[in-house]
RNA sequence: GCGGGGGUAACCGAGUUGGCCAAAGGUGCGGGACUUAAGAUCCCGUUCUUAGUGAUUCGCGGGUUCGAAUCCCGUCCCCCGCACCA
């Protein structure tokens, strides 16, 4: 390795904070921009996917720097829920798993017994993210500026919010079936298990209850298909259970357990005064609803005690288990008789045929099991077969004559309003379930819970969801295809919960502190917060002091100051400063985040603005990055980044082993912003040998004597150099790094060499190209161009400079034709080489004769003045003396460059005309000589003394001469 | 189900307001230079064919057009989000 990079980026770092190129402070002379990247939750340790937005944001922003903006990137990290107070329960109990994960990411004995409550767990990872991962990768965040759900004075601007989306009407309440933990509280349930330790994939499903009468108490049984009470023959209990019978509203029901405990949780007064056999209710006859027939409760071994209330009731026409259970039953009559049931009662529970539906018969349960050939009662195929069939049912489904006043219904329809119909005539209920067990990270297990006074926010309100469709418009969202899809998100966005009950870190919901604020109802409006966390973390305001009105004078300009003043002891100077500060930074020019946000948070992020903040506060951009996945496993999943496969080291470990500047680069230039992209070390790596390749180069150019003239070539450099700005720069007016890197790190990187290669050699024209070069990597490898920049003698910091505009005077479309030329000239000569086979001794060169390039030229012409056609040109051409010598050839070339000419930019012919081939082929004879180990001869297509021995002088072209081997 | 995205050469990945695209760049692979050798570095090549040409390619099948990886239709396949995880 060239260098000792880890002491390399320390000493650039400290350089930059003495500098304070970090610090974002108000200068009205300069525009500014502000830019934050969705802050991470603190949840332990991050992986080296997590650090690709992050560093995107930090080349964006000091790409913004060197082209003259003012920079506010501050960082923050959200730590509300009870993420922190699990991990350190963990740690409090001494769990050999957390404390292992600890350690391993180089957490030691006395940070962890200095984790003595959560809060403390929650800083020593502020620590982390910014010591081990930000500062380390080099990041310009204003540190001063830093944040926490959990600091006491960002409570006090959540509080503040809420007081503003209570006034704007976006606050409200109601109802609520939520996921919750005895213990903890609210929990939420999702893919992440971020809160809880088993049961991500569990959803959430409605189901209605049935009451069936027997005597004067009533089975319970659980249906997430009412529309198919017509079909019901008989009801299924699982013999093995002890049933709970309950009181609820007079009534006794009889359900499972585990339904009685799940039912006190979502309805009022429940009591549990007893209990029943399943074995004992076999043979029982009950009514069923709606249809009120007595049907017989009959054995059933698939009846689950914790699914639903553990009662079944039976529609074997449309439910495969129902008809695989009744068929059982019919064969083997034994199962019932041995409780004392009559053949005669089976025989009764016939299959109704209730739902006409299409490609089944008269009873879709038995053709689904027929299809997929189920024969007997718990066969797993089971569960595929009542999918297909409720999916089938529902979509396509038409309810019977048999179903009285719903038929001919379809069943999408029928289900709720059979369903609303026994609810209304006391003959159903309904009741919220988990698809599967769900387990809190405390080892309680999650049931769903009524809250009734649930406060919510209403992201579905009407008028400022158009404000905000109409604010997108715009804004300058990427990918421009999520651009399109945010419309259909915000008219989707329903809702939200905002409050939660429990044990949880946050801040006290203002209008009732019983309620926490839940987690992602605080981190929507927070960007603007950076703007005053500041003066709360230098002391020079507290939180008491920050109160409504406050936030108000400063934030939304209400009040009068010297009163604000007189009431907060906050001094008018300071309130002025602040409400400065947020005046010149706000609006948020860029908010940028991982895709997980896309449906959530950003859509939240912009009602919030929309609904609390004027209108020039709105944000003005949003940008959504992918990630860094594991590698792909045999089934081609993406999987977790793992330590097995690579990737899962700490993140300071895959610094010290790759380099900050190559791992940079790698997320910069690996893919665009808007795909996943595989970790591989070997990649990395390849991206750590390009950032040595063009160190080494770089300093070989510095070290070099170099004393040559100026040729042509050197103007050929400077050219593309400054036409390498012009491309970057329009690359970064669309946050393009990956265009940007591609420019400075590959394409720069071959011009250097061709232009060795061509025996550039020049002291002036190297330092100026170095000079833009390194310039152009600053933004992703920073602590290489600052290293290259000191050595190569230039002034001050390259991170503190500006990026030249290109300069216009330099570019040389001429210069950069000829070298193409060149180069295209010796691929022809080596392929020609390649395929002819035989022992080359000396090239010939031809270029074009004079009147070939007449042509092209009145075809220029012609181009210019918009009136280019093929008769138009011939005519032109046979005006002249000079071209009508060559008659037919003239015609037929006229055709072609007429055709050609009519697709092309003039900027692309004009060089082909104004170019001398002839001298730049002839300067260019020695390096082509050289190049091919032969003598290589140049001479004009009109030199009638030329050596041409097979004539090929007549196939020359402007801009393709002919070659001649021998 | 609702909504969205995508299929480009061995691989990763540009390119999608139609022409300058046989299709950037990188990686891999092959050859060469340098070297005692290896590595690194540099050069050339990497669909087929060919004195620098031509042909056929951008999931598959059609269509529009003077001209399509880029537009339209059909078709197959893959991926993502769908709520209290940020």
């Amino acid at each position: 390795m060239a260098y000792d990079y880890s002491s390399m980026e320390k000493k650039w770092q400290a350089k930059w904070v003495e500098e304070g190129l970090n610090r974002a402070e108000r200068d009205e002379s300069k525009p500014k921009f502000m830019a934050i990247f969705a802050y991470p939750g603190v949840t332990g340790y991050l992986h080296v996917g997590h650090l690709r937005g992050y560093t995107y944001l930090d080349a964006i922003t000091r790409y913004k720097r060197m082209t003259g903006y003012n920079v506010m990137f501050p960082v923050g990290t959200h730590a509300t829920g009870n993420g922190g107070i699990s991990l350190f329960k963990k740690i409090e109990k001494g769990d050999e798993k957390t404390l292992d994960y600890l350690k391993r990411n180089g957490c030691t004995d006395e940070d962890i017994a200095g984790m003595k409550d959560p809060m403390a767990v929650i800083d020593f990872f502020n620590q982390v993210y910014q010591n081990d991962y930000w500062r380390k990768f080099g990041f310009l965040s204003d540190w001063r500026r830093f944040t926490c759900t959990l600091y006491p004075d960002y409570g006090r601007f959540i509080d503040w919010q809420f007081r503003k989306l209570k006034e704007s009407g976006m606050l409200i309440q109601k109802p609520y079936y939520a996921s919750v933990c005895p213990n903890c509280g609210p929990v939420a349930v999702d893919a992440s298990e971020t809160d809880i330790s088993k049961g991500g994939k569990a959803e959430t499903q409605d189901y209605t209850l049935l009451k069936f009468r027997h005597g004067n108490e009533f089975l319970i049984a659980a249906t997430l298909r009412p529309e198919t009470v017509y079909g019901q023959v008989c009801f299924w209990v699982d013999p093995e259970t002890e049933y709970k019978k309950i009181t609820y509203k007079g009534e006794t029901w009889i359900v499972s357990p585990q339904a009685a405990e799940k039912l006190q949780l979502q309805k009022d007064g429940i009591e549990i005064v007893g209990s029943v056999a399943g074995k004992d209710m076999v043979g029982w006859m009950c009514e069923a609803p709606m249809i009120h027939r007595e049907i017989p409760v009959f054995p059933a071994s698939f009846v689950n005690p914790d699914v639903g209330t553990g009662l079944v009731t039976s529609v074997p026409s449309d439910a495969p288990d129902d008809w695989i259970s009744l068929d059982a039953i019919k064969k083997d009559p034994s199962m019932i008789t041995k409780y004392g049931l009559s053949q005669d009662i089976l025989d009764k529970a016939v299959p109704i045929s209730i739902i006409e539906m299409k490609g089944y018969g008269d009873f879709p349960a038995k053709d689904i099991i027929e299809k997929l050939g189920i024969t007997e009662p718990g066969d797993p195929k089971l569960i595929d077969a009542k999918h297909q069939v409720y999916k089938d049912g529902f979509h396509t489904g038409k309810m019977k004559d048999i179903c009285g006043e719903f038929a001919g219904l379809r069943v999408q329809e029928a289900q709720e309003k059979m369903k609303q119909a026994m609810i209304a005539s006391g003959e159903a209920d309904d009741f919220h379930d988990l698809t599967e067990e769900v387990v809190c990270r405390c080892g309680a297990r999650v049931h769903i819970k009524r809250i009734d006074d649930q406060w919510f926010i209403n992201y579905a309100d009407p008028k400022y969801t158009e404000m905000t469709k109409e604010h997108c418009k715009t804004m300058e969202l990427n990918p421009p295809e999520w651009s399109d899809n945010v419309y259909g998100v915000l008219d989707w966005f329903r809702e939200r919960a905002c409050a939660r009950l429990g044990n949880w870190l946050g801040t006290r919901f203002p209008f009732d502190d019983k309620w926490i604020i839940e987690a992602i109802s605080d981190s929507t409006l927070y960007p603007i917060y950076y703007i005053i966390s500041i003066y709360a973390n230098e002391k020079k305001i507290t939180p008491d002091q920050m109160t409504e009105e406050f936030f108000d004078y400063v934030i939304l300009g209400k009040g009068d100051i010297n009163a604000v003043a007189g009431n907060t002891g906050i001094c008018a100077e300071l309130l002025d400063q602040i409400r400065k500060d947020v005046l010149y930074w706000y609006p948020l020019d860029v908010n940028l985040g991982g895709k997980e946000h896309m449906t959530v948070h950003f859509p939240a992020f912009l009602m919030n603005h929309i609904a609390i903040l004027p209108k020039e506060m709105w944000p003005k951009g949003i940008t959504v990055n992918w990630y860094i996945t594991g590698k792909k496993d045999n089934k081609g999943e993406a999987t977790k980044i793992s330590k097995s496969k690579g990737g899962a080291q700490p993140i300071p470990g895959a610094a010290a082993k790759f380099g900050v500047d190559a791992m940079r680069l790698y997320y910069a230039n690996v893919a665009s912003m808007f795909v996943d992209v595989e970790w591989d070390e070997d990649t990395v790596n390849t991206y750590r040998q390009r950032v040595d390749k063009i160190m080494i180069s770089v300093q070989d150019l510095i070290a070099s004597e170099s004393d040559a003239p100026k040729t042509s070539i050197d103007a050929w450099l400077i050219s593309r150099f400054n036409n390498h700005i012009a491309n970057i720069r329009k690359a970064m007016d669309k946050n393009d790094l990956r265009g940007l890197t591609t420019i400075a790190y590959f394409d720069m990187f071959n011009d250097i060499k061709w232009y060795n290669r061509r025996g550039g050699n020049n002291r002036e024209t190297i330092l100026e190209a170095l000079k833009i070069w390194i310039q152009c990597m600053m933004p992703v490898t920073p602590h290489t161009a600052e290293e290259l920049w000191s050595q190569a003698g230039f002034e001050g910091l390259v991170s503190a400079g500006q990026l030249p505009e290109p300069d216009q005077s330099k570019i040389s479309a001429s210069a950069e034709y000829g070298e193409n030329l060149i180069r295209d000239l010796m691929s022809d000569i080596t392929e020609i080489r390649s395929i002819a086979k035989i022992d080359v001794n000396k090239i010939v060169l031809y270029t074009s004769a004079q009147w070939k390039k007449d042509v092209m030229s009145l075809a220029l012409d012609m181009v210019k003045d918009g009136k280019l056609t093929i008769p138009d040109l011939t005519k032109a051409c046979m005006a002249k003396e000079e071209l009508r010598k060559n008659g037919k050839a003239v015609s037929s070339l006229a055709q072609k460059v007429a055709v050609e000419f009519q697709r092309s930019s003039i900027e692309q012919k004009q060089p082909i005309v104004e170019t001398d081939e002839t001298v730049l082929l002839k300067d260019a004879a020695a390096f082509l000589s050289e190049e091919n180990g032969v003598p290589v001869e140049v001479y004009s297509g009109d030199d009638a003394d030329r050596y041409d021995p097979q004539d090929k002088a007549k196939v020359a072209v402007p801009g393709r001469p002919a070659i001649y081997l021998e």
